[in-house]
DNA sequence: ACCGTTATTGTACGATCGTTCAACAACAAA
DNA sequence: TTTGTTGTTGAACGATCGTACAATAACGGT
């Protein structure tokens, strides 16, 4: 019949999805507009859009916009962690092979790119005012912190110092920071050094910590 | 007279203030908006309302907002590097004292401050879609760059270190991000170390580049 | 073929945003 | 005391913000 045909005819105005895939989607285009954006992405609007919806339907799939980015901030740092992580276990059973993997996974794609960096220092900007970002920050940080522990205890246990007398926290604190601020100097003047180069700093402090240190004549 | 009386009795509206000092003001109401709500206070309405002057007074000694939060990163900046430069002004003629005093300095208040911490990382998050921050970030952060290479230069001259095999460059950038990233995860996590073990972090890791390197256990 | 569930839409609302501008008034100079 | 300059006010504008909600329609189950 006619009526029959102009049902059939017609495609769907739009698609339901199961709210598991949407909410992915939806967290996909979050950080998709922080790239292009910056802070002034983050917008119920700009994510819509760039998701492909309506506006009412962030709503739907999250109480309110702040649980929105915070969730994108969890998935952002699991994918960070799952990344490095994978590049640790491809590489040789050496721990400074696992590390220099571990490096050269840090400073070189998808995580060393202008855009993703920004990406990070936005979301630490929210941190101090934002409740759900601090909830995330504290349950998926220690994962990443772990990591770099665990490389640096494979480390030390190879160089044969005595544990006790090695501070593992603190070289775990350094070595953290050392990679962030090299992200984050890296992000403010891609020009200023090359990644080869961020990952030879980073070796050349792991091994003055391990004592093996050649100063930095010796490279 | 009684018109006279009421003249004289009545308290002027508003004080008249000279352009630079006025604009001083709000620059200081910007920074202390940014410390206290973080990017969300990064307003008109919020900052004119900290300064104590009407909505209408920002654009007339600043063009519009852009440019009062660039004058603000200037001005940041700047109290920053001076504070360093007077700080190693301030200590003994040694080399390793200078620098002791600039990681004291940077690793202390005013700088060690989880509210300041916050505003560089707001900043931070605009500079890349802000042409005004851009240019201030190009014009100031040199002298910060400066005043470390400097530092650095006179550590590795008193090393009596071929100045041709040491890399300088890559040196500055290594203890700026060290730095940097210290002040990052102090700032997310401040329970998580104390500022004495970033300055013993920094200073491990200088010495390491002067070859003096007794590695990690001798401190 | 119909129904029930619910993912999705899109309008509407009140709040707040940055900026404009005519009117006002503080203060120095005449 | 009067005048001129200009720093300052505050209402108004249009745009955009996050959220609420009634209406719609996609799609699996019967």
């Amino acid at each position: 019949m006619a009526v029959h045909q102009a049902v059939v005819g017609r495609r769907p105005r739009f698609e339901r999805q199961l709210p598991q895939a949407r909410r992915a989607a939806l967290i996909a285009a979050t950080i998709e507009c922080l790239k292009r954006y910056g802070h002034a992405g983050l917008s119920i609007r700009t994510i819509s859009a760039q998701a492909g919806v309506s506006v009412g339907l962030i709503n739907h799939h999250f109480p309110n916009k702040d649980e929105l980015v915070a969730a994108a901030y969890r998935h952002f740092n699991g994918e960070l962690v799952e990344g490095l992580r994978a590049a640790v276990a491809g590489a040789g059973a050496a721990p400074h092979e696992r590390l220099r993997a571990f490096l050269e996974a840090s400073f070189s794609p998808p995580n060393l790119d202008a855009d993703v960096l920004a990406v990070w220092v936005v979301f630490w900007g929210l941190y101090r005012h934002s409740r759900p970002i601090q909830r995330v920050q504290r349950a998926t940080y220690s994962g990443y912190v772990r990591l770099v522990r665990g490389l640096l205890a494979e480390l030390v246990q190879e160089a044969r110092l005595t544990p006790g007398r090695v501070e593992l926290r603190l070289a775990a604190i350094g070595l953290t920071s050392l990679i962030d601020g090299l992200w984050l100097e890296w992000c403010l003047e891609p020009g200023k050094f090359r990644p080869r180069e961020a990952v030879s700093l980073c070796e050349q402090w792991v091994a003055s910590l391990c004592g093996q240190g050649g100063g930095w004549n010796s490279r």
